[in-house]
DNA sequence: TACAATTATGCAACATTGTTGCGTTTATAA
DNA sequence: TTATAAACGCAACAATGTTGCATAATTGTA
């Protein structure tokens, strides 16, 4: 069972974003969409690429989920915890950065499934004075 | 100006957060606050407080916002980046945890504010088998 | 102690984000 | 080509958070 299609909205909410450089809200994504789907199929097809791990979620600061795709944040590096998230103040954006390395201290009878590391702060798009 | 009252609503509110050994969300604080104010003003008394650094906002990995007094998470712990808050995926509890080092290795063209680091899992109270 | 100034509150209404049910459409394997 | 389950649209709902405005209450000061 558990047939999986692409369909063209599937399609197209992938490369939107798989397209951006930052990562991404469902109103974001769907403001792309131009309509070729409802907002709550843009939700349904988040939550299968999110399944089938394509892509992955992240919460920004304000409590908002955003999507970025795996390979900008691969599902390894999730796992390995050496990536962090990155998310501004100003414009809202959530930037992945790499290369970073977190040791984790925490006590053995928590069952630990995912790392989230997000720093807040004003990108540099946002700090330059024009 | 800016004469900052501690009316009877607020001093609960912070009594109710300093008292619970997890971070909680507005509606966990609005349920215990028994009705002695609206709900609208909840989250006007957690605005000020987390301007009086006397709490502080975690968003859980649901999205959420959350709060956790400043003694718990010492905002001085915070500016040095060596606590982290454990989300529990079953009982969505967020549980503040000390002795974490986190190495930041962020561009310097971004202007960092602050560090938050979640671990999402099974937290031992649901882990255990009865 | 009373008063004035302004902070804090209540209420109503609204905004945003996300979810669910159900009947219909569509992609895919056979 | 067709059957079938996956995907979709629509409508309605739910949770969380915000805003405007009139009223109430706290606190410094006279």
């Amino acid at each position: 069972m558990a047939i999986i299609r692409n369909t063209i909205a599937k399609k197209t909410v992938f490369e939107i974003i798989q397209s951006n450089s930052t990562a991404m809200s469902q109103t974001e994504i769907f403001a792309k969409v131009n309509n070729i789907c409802d907002r709550v199929t843009v939700y349904r097809i988040l939550e299968r690429l999110v399944k089938e791990v394509k892509i992955h979620k992240i919460v920004n600061i304000n409590g908002v989920i955003n999507y970025a795709p795996c390979n900008l944040c691969s599902h390894e590096q999730h796992v390995h915890h050496d990536h962090l998230h990155f998310s501004c103040t100003t414009c809202k954006k959530l930037t992945c950065i790499s290369d970073n390395h977190i040791e984790l201290n925490i006590p053995s009878n928590y069952q630990v499934a995912e790392v989230f590391l997000t720093v807040s702060g004003i990108c540099p798009s946002c700090s330059t004075i024009l």
